[in-house]
This record gives C-alpha cells, sequence and structure tokens, in this order.
DNA sequence: GAAAGAAGTGAAACCGATTTCATATCTGTT
DNA sequence: AACAGATATGAAATCGGTTTCACTTCTTTC
C-alpha cells in the first residue's frame, strides 16, 4: 500500500526514486543534468510532476557550497535611485535563476558593515555593494570575503565597479548653468565622503569654474543633507548672503528644495535664478518649474552589475573590472533663461 | 603543530570544537544556548572571537527546517509605495534576525504564482505578497503553501492582511471635490481587478456620489493604466466630452497627467476644475498646483505586515488575521477652488 | 538518606541533497 | 577481435550542523 504524505510534509529525494522506481543518484542527476537514460528521465518527471517535488535548497546548498543567492546591500529603499537600481538587479538575477537577499541599513553605515559580515557567513554566493561612503572598516570587511563583489554608484580601485559620470554630469550641468546666466552658479552639494554624489559633483562643479577661468568660492558652496528640506534652508541662506544668477545642486531633491526657496524669496525660478539638479527624478519632472537634471542610468547600472556578478560566479575574466556609464543632460524650464528650450517640460519620457 | 586553514576556506564545527577543545555538541550548544558549563563557554567563546567562526545557515537549515528568511513577492520595486512597504517589513524583520528574499515580478501576474511557488521549494519560512490582483492560481498556490503567508494591501477572507481604507479614502475625497466644486466629480481609476486601488476606490467615489443623491454615470468614469501619461490621455478625452468641475483619480500619478491635460486644455487647475489623487506621492507635494491626496500608511503597512508574520512564526494566535489601517486627507490646492486651504502646499511633512 | 529533578556531557543518528567510485554496457576505430 | 571512449548505473561517502539518547553529577525535597 503506497505511503500517503503527511499534510505539510515535504517529500525526499529517496521517496521520489522509489516512487520512480530508481535510484537516488538518477534524481539527482535528473535535476543536474547528468548522463540518465531517456526511459529513467521519463519516470522521474512523471513521478515529479505527480508529486510538485522539488530539491531542497538547504541540503543542495550544503553539500554544493552554493546558494543561487545573491545579498544586496543598500542604504534605504525608499529612494527612487537606490529602487530603480535594485529593481534593475532583480530583473536580471531574477532571470538566471538567481534569489535576491535584501539588506536595508536604514542609512545606519555601521549597519553596511554589519551586513556585509551576515552574507560572509549566511552563504550567499555573491554581493552587490550599493555604498555611499566607504571607511576602513569596509574595507576590511571587504577585504575578508571570499565570494564576489560588485560595487554600484560608486569606484574603488581594485573593486569591482559600476558607477556614474558623476563628474561629467555636474561639470555639463555647471557649464549650462554658466552659459546660460552669465555669470558664477553656487553650488549646493552634500557630504564629500560621499565620493560620488558629494566630492565628484562639486569637483564637476569646481572644474567646470576653473575653466572658465572663474576660481570657486567656499562662501558660494554650501553643505546640505540629502532631503529637499535641508535644500531648501541652504538656498535661503545662499540667497540671504548673495544673489546668485544661478545654483547648481548635486540632488534632484536639493534643488526642487532651492526652487521652493527661490520662489519665496520672490525670485521667479528659470528667469531670475536658474537651477539644476542631478538625477533626473520624478518630482523633478512635474514641478511647477520642470528642473533641469542629469538623467543617471540608475536601473541599467542595476543590470550592469548583475551582469558583471554572473560574470564572476561563473569565474569568467581574471582581475578587477569597472564599468562607467554616461549622463544625459535633460534641459527644462529651470534653466531656460531666455534662450529656446533644448526640451520643454513635457510628461512624455 | 596547528593547521592551519586554507584561505577561502571556511571553519566548520568539528575543527572550532577541536580548537576549543570540547564537543562539536558543545559548540552546536552555545549557539543554541542549551546546557553548558560556564567554562565551556568560555573556551568557545574566545575560539569564536579568535577565528571568526559562523555556523553554516546552509547546515543549520537543513536540519531544523528552518531558514530565517521570508519571501516577499511584489509587482515592481520601483514605485513609490511598493518601495515603502517593503522598507517597512525589511526594518522589522532585519531587527529579529530574518533575512529578506526579494522577489520583483515585473508587474507580470503569471511570475507571482511562479515566485510564490519558488518560495514554497526554496525554503523560505514565511511569505509577505504584495498583491495587485488575485487570480485562481494565485488562490491554489497559496492553499498549498504549508507556511505563513501575509497579504499586503489587498484584503481577502481566510488569508492575514495587512490593508489600507481605499474605499474610505476615495469616499472623503470624493466628498472633498464634491463640497468645494459643488457639481459631480468625474473618475479616472484602474482596472477593478485590482480590489483595492481599482475596485475599492472606485466603490468609494460611487458612494460619495450616491450619498449626494447623485447617480454615477459611465461616460463620466474612465479607465486609465496606473502611468502619468495614461492618466493624461483619459483626462484630455474626458476634457473633450464633458467639462467636469472636478476629478478624482484613483493614484497620484494618473492625477498628476490629468492636472498637466487640464493645464494643456487651458483650465486653472485648483480653480476651474480640482483634482485630487490618493497615494500622498513626493511627486503630488511638489507639483505646480499642489495634488491634494489621502496619505496611506505604506511604510506602517509594512511594518504591520512584518510583525504579523512574526507572530505567525512563532506559532502566536489561531486563525488569520485582518488589519486595517486609515488614511489622511491631505487638502492642497488642486482642490481649493475659492477656499481657505487646510494645508497649503509646502515643502514641510 | 532515598528519590526526583535539574544541569551537564559527548557519541551517534539524522537532515536531504551531491559527488565519488567502482562497474557495466554500448558505440566506433584500428 | 581488441580497445578506447562515451554513456549509464547505484552504493556509499560526504557536506556541517542539530537532536536524540544514554549516562553522570549535583541539588532539592520529603
Amino acid at each position: 500500500m503506497p505511503c500517503i504524505r503527511q499534510k505539510g510534509a515535504t517529500m525526499n529525494i529517496t521517496e521520489l526514486a522509489a516512487l520512480a522506481g530508481v535510484s537516488k543518484t538518477a534524481v539527482s542527476r535528473y535535476f543536474n543534468n547528468g548522463y540518465l537514460s531517456p526511459e529513467k528521465r521519463a519516470a522521474i518527471e512523471a513521478a515529479v510532476q505527480a508529486t510538485g517535488y522539488a530539491p531542497s535548497e538547504a541540503a543542495r546548498g550544503l553539500r554544493t557550497r552554493r546558494t543561487r543567492q545573491v545579498g544586496v546591500v543598500m542604504p534605504r529603499l525608499s529612494s527612487e535611485s537606490t529602487a530603480r537600481v535594485v529593481d534593475g538587479i532583480s530583473l536580471v538575477l531574477a532571470d538566471k535563476g538567481y534569489r535576491l537577499l535584501l539588506a536595508n541599513t536604514a542609512n545606519r553605515p555601521e549597519r553596511e558593515v554589519e551586513y556585509l559580515d551576515t552574507f560572509r557567513t549566511s552563504g550567499v554566493d555573491g554581493v552587490i555593494f550599493l555604498a555611499s561612503i566607504f571607511t576602513p572598516e569596509h574595507r576590511a570587511v571587504l577585504k575578508s570575503m571570499h565570494i564576489p563583489v560588485v560595487i554600484v554608484a560608486q569606484q574603488y580601485e581594485g573593486y569591482n565597479c559600476v558607477y556614474h559620470d558623476d563628474l561629467g554630469a555636474a561639470k555639463a550641468l555647471t557649464e549650462l548653468l554658466l552659459r546660460r546666466s552669465g555669470s558664477r552658479p553656487a553650488y549646493i552639494g552634500v557630504t564629500a565622503r560621499d565620493r560620488a554624489a558629494g566630492w565628484a559633483r562639486r569637483e564637476g562643479y569646481v572644474q567646470a569654474l576653473k575653466e572658465a577661468g572663474l576660481a570657486p568660492r567656499a562662501d558660494e558652496m554650501r553643505l546640505s543633507g540629502f532631503h529637499m528640506e535641508e535644500g531648501y534652508e541652504q538656498a535661503k541662506a545662499l540667497l540671504a548672503d548673495h544673489r546668485p544668477g544661478s545654483i547648481f545642486c548635486a540632488t534632484d531633491s536639493i534643488a526642487i528644495g532651492a526652487m521652493q526657496a527661490c520662489r519665496e524669496a520672490g525670485l521667479q525660478v528659470g528667469k531670475d535664478v536658474l537651477v539644476a539638479g542631478v538625477g533626473d527624478s520624478a518630482m523633478g519632472r512635474v514641478t511647477a518649474v520642470g528642473l533641469t537634471s542629469a538623467h543617471l542610468h540608475y536601473k541599467t547600472s542595476g543590470q550592469e552589475a548583475a551582469q558583471l556578478m554572473l560574470k564572476l560566479l561563473r569565474r569568467q575574466g581574471a582581475g578587477t573590472r569597472s564599468i562607467c556609464l554616461g549622463y544625459e543632460i535633460l534641459e527644462r524650464e529651470s534653466t531656460l533663461g531666455n534662450m529656446k528650450p533644448y526640451e520643454t517640460n513635457s510628461i512624455a519620457p
């Protein structure tokens, strides 16, 4: 009499083998494309169809030391750019049968190290790291990992990186502001400890100024946080001191806060004062005055990072690889001045 | 002479036990709070500190049948509401030592079923399901899962759910539009197969009309997709037919598209035509005319779902539980008419 | 002071797969 | 006809933990 499995219990390879009338080795071969006669293959297939059996990932992982899981460490999910990157990663990985383990550090850098360590011990096959700042501790933990690591949005020598041309984008936008306003743009940015959004974008601004024969001035450069409100405060302070003809902001959120401050100061954005941001956020496309920004290919960077990870997991290629993605300047009303727009504020993509 | 492990190799419990001079049973007890003398505990602690040893999750999971992983199935990450929910989930789960396995269905419902099945076999301890539509296949797969399931953003009898009062929010907003405009609001929504964002919000609109003694009219109710562009198109068509005094939109994205269409038709939003949406998106807070919307507690719903999941994993409480979260109406300029605002369009939260 | 219970211990069985190994049966080549 | 190589097979070892079990020692309790 056949043994009926209890509800809730899962069948194992031995039982399935018995059901199909083959050895468990044969069943294992069925799932791993080993030598197997067509007859056995068919018998196993039928048994699998009938029972819905699937091999235990835990047992498989124990023996093979591969979990088919990739860990992703990120500062926070509720940020448009991060969400887009993770979206890109998940699409590519899922396609290749990898699962994605998420670690949300909620903007606490100490947690980044903690999670990297969790991943090291919990047996993921690789880690994709959406870094913001990079401390010696980060370096130490990354060194101690014996699995592939890909860093997204930041460039670090000796690591596999997928990043954006933050400097180029910032420089191009600053040049645009210079041309359109005919005067020195001010700057509102974030901490330089964030080498991409902080340092590189500021450096782009500085280089553009210098190449125009202008020396950057500390009182025209302000440090803000990532939130709209902080951009608003810094812009307010800036407008109280000087009255810049234009403001380059390191992120769209800051720029949107800045535009609000300008409006409240009685200035017409896009005319009296020009504003540009970076990131091409959904918000910047629907503001009162459309925000000029640089589109960074976030989703693509996630996809590229995942592709790179897959290559590393297949042990393809030696050494580390760096992929730099470009940018695209989208000019909207916030920098029009008296010129014709390159692109108007439209809801079309 | 002590055996030096090769680089890249991980130590196992037997080796650590040897190093600490105890049995592997003792080491296991160390990590699972079993009977253990203080002396042995100290010896093991020292060995763990020295080597950085951590038990293999695969081996542990094989024996215990618990992975400390919770699967999350969601339609897409690059949506503000979804990202906020997942953010909430991850915060609570991480805090309790659970890891989060992400399945991004990229808006393809057939993938939802596929991923639920993957989770069933890959040994997660529980599944949180951010459902949009619910087919018989969904029901079948969910029935066949012998692990806890929590459904977020939708309410289904017989399942553990955390959802929003979509009907109430829609009704309240429609009533607000009725009061402010003094005329019949039109409606732009999404497919009723989505019982929360589609059916419930439409029902809220219909109920508000009926209670005001008005019969809903099919030609004033239009079906849109979730994208801004589709809201724009539907609003354009609506404005070509009638000229409604106000439009209630099932989502903020649709509403923002609709506002754009109104503007292009030469109508002043908030005066000639009132517009409201649902979701309190970041975009709606920065539009030319601030968008009146209902704040839904997305992050909280993620946290509640995770809490509920933890309870289920601890086998606490019998039967299923449903948690309904409220809403908060945020009135901005898009519905002002000639009234004083309840809340002005400010960048403050 | 005997019995009952709690605390502490390690050998061995066990979880469910993959991989090794020894062996057998087919091809196609010399 | 002998041989090499590819195909096919299943018993047994293995991965690294947890759990069971049999047993010892130390407290309480009556």
